[in-house]
DNA sequence: CATGAATGAGTGTTCATTCAT
DNA sequence: TATGAATGAACACTCATTCAT
């Protein structure tokens, strides 16, 4: 177990070299002998823990996704109504890509493109976590919260493309700096929409109370 | 001019075989070799026309991008009203690379994420493209089509992220096939959100009450 | 002889190129385009004149060597007495390799050590050249103006040698940026290291009057 | 240690192969997959001593240089006279350039008029031999040996000259065969070129009436 | 006479990967 | 377990040279 342990945290070394070296150069770009400098090992010591540069690229993930996974479908449990999954959702990815910029590098510029990561194990995991979003909306449409319209793939796709665009656009042009001031905005859009309600055959009363946000406080429309 | 027009055509061609050559196998596992083959040409003749394997890859999208913003401009000038211009915008972008899956795979799987590209001219091309889309966005608003609240910039991350979500998921995993068939629900979705039309012949009653995350907590309705 | 004229006078206006630009940066770093340009000529032009890179180098000095050969030995026949004929041959080399620095740059730093440039025609000419300077040498001993014991070959290769190396020295170095005030230094000490010594064993007379150099004015010895 | 002999020992052997491929073909002409076929090799293993193949050519001389430069020194140490030091260095020139051939080739034919060597490392060793040279003969004219008026830079430049004319003569012609016996007569040419006229026996009266060009034009002797 | 256009042939250099120690 | 040393396999890029017009 020892030997184990020690055999694990070697490669927990090279993975955080490796997500380093790879997030600031580019995979094609950077060079294995730049991971080992990076992690203080010779380059032959990579290959004792990865067969190929292809495979230690796709290792990066797999802790991270898995433990992120376990993270989101925990805090999940914790939280009644299809709407406010969905926030967290936003809140989940946003906030972790925001806090891990070097694995948001890997995973957005240079894994997403990757077709053979598909077949990867790290990809299987993530996959669940878009399983996870569409039963939510599923669940939302079917607690008639949402639409009965609502497309569960269409609104995962939205709400996974908007952030991996917001994320990839921060990493790039380093815009917008604080994605969590996001969170909400995107949320409600996707819940709401941006369409004015208007309400031609009746009239509405809609109270919203916030507290911190700039987000209507009151609105009154008939 | 003859000599012009031939010289034109001959780069066309070359970008012609690059975009496809770069497509299939992605620019790193590309060679210059391939695309020259592709080309019917010798690999020096390729660089006759461009100086650099790198040059030639930023060289595909800028035709074709000039236009695209033609055609776009174009269109919205005959469309009227923000929504229907929304729709109008996504309709382009969908079947734009529904139709051009190679320029596609370029474009989305090796320019999208390369930091260089960001200086090039095609991307100031493509970045005016984004600000047509805020621009309708804030028309709406100012028209009272849209919400006051609308982010334009939001709306634009929501409007670019979920495409290039769709068409990188299409080129990857062959899903969805038809795109177009996703306009109108993600026009509709952007526009009217997913929340449930609560009682459009009656009227409504919507208390929200934030506390941190401005989730609704509490909701009644008739 | 219109066409014929013409054609000389491109060619000279491509050797002139030529010249320039090998000596500006060798040989091999140079290309044909650059010569071109050069020239105002496009490099299908150049090999109209000469078929090859190479040929064309071996060129350079065709003219140039026959009209100094002409020179030299037209004034050698104005000249009498083999010492002053050495200073003759000095003055000559220096006088011209200071003046045509771009054609020294290409016979001393390119031509002299090519393997090839032996058989070529301009190098039988420069052999011509040397003889030249042997025969001046046999013809001091033979006038008992030299020791009978002074070696030909050795006095050419002390003359060519140092010569050769004065110029390239400038050429790399800028030092000495005037080789014409070693004209007489130099012919001195090699008149002296083969004058004949005269009669060891009676009296000599010297007086050495000289107007411009510092040379030594009058000496007088036991 | 070990290492670091198995890598000096390396370096030497690719040195070796490369003085000698370079030697033969000259530099250009010469490709790397020769010198690593002839040191019996990887082209990649020579990458991993030298960067480049340039800095594998400039690295040649460094430590025959030193060598040689320390050899050089050792034996004037040994020497009393000017004179016999002046042979000693013409001695020990000759004779290395004959018995290393390669090596004559590669610094007489390609290194010597390389402008980028002039920053090198061993050019500064070779560039100190250059001194050497001049420190003798002031050394001569100090201790009367020499004439007053012999100029030391002239007289290096035909001690240097006249070897490096005759090496490569040898190196390119195969003429002549044995340097050696050049040895004495070039040093008695060039030391009586600049020997004090010692005059014990008698007195000498030399009368030398110049013109324009300090040549001897009259001559009047015992 | 001049050249635009094309290319064959070549080469320096890189780097992921292996393996004996 | 760790690595120094070596390399096979590639590849982008250059340029002298050709030839139809």
């Amino acid at each position: 177990m020892a030997s184990q342990k020690r055999s694990g945290a070697r490669k927990d070394q090279i993975l955080k070299a490796a997500e380093k070296v790879f997030a600031e150069k580019g995979f094609h770009e950077a060079t294995i002998s730049e991971v080992a400098r990076e992690a203080g090992l010779s380059d032959a010591t990579i290959y004792e823990y990865f067969s190929t540069k292809e495979e230690l690229l796709f290792s990066i993930p797999v802790e991270t996704t898995e433990k992120g996974m376990e993270t989101l479908n925990f805090h999940l449990n914790y939280i009644r109504g299809a709407s406010n999954k969905v926030r967290s959702i936003v809140y989940h990815y946003l906030s972790f890509y925001q806090n891990h910029p070097e694995y948001a590098s890997v995973v957005m510029l240079i894994l997403k493109q990757n077709r053979k990561f598909l077949d990867t194990e790290a990809y299987r995991i993530i996959r669940e976590g878009f399983r996870v979003i569409t039963r939510v909306v599923e669940e939302g449409v079917a607690s008639r919260e949402f639409r009965s319209d609502a497309n569960p793939f269409l609104v995962r796709s939205v709400l996974l493309g908007t952030i991996e665009h917001l994320v990839i656009r921060r990493l790039l042009l380093g815009q917008p700096e604080d994605l969590m001031s996001l969170v909400d905005p995107l949320t409600d859009m996707i819940i709401q929409g941006i369409q004015k309600d208007e309400g031609p055959k009746g009239w509405h009363l809609r109270l919203v109370l916030d507290r911190d946000e700039g987000e209507p406080t009151g609105e009154v429309s008939d």
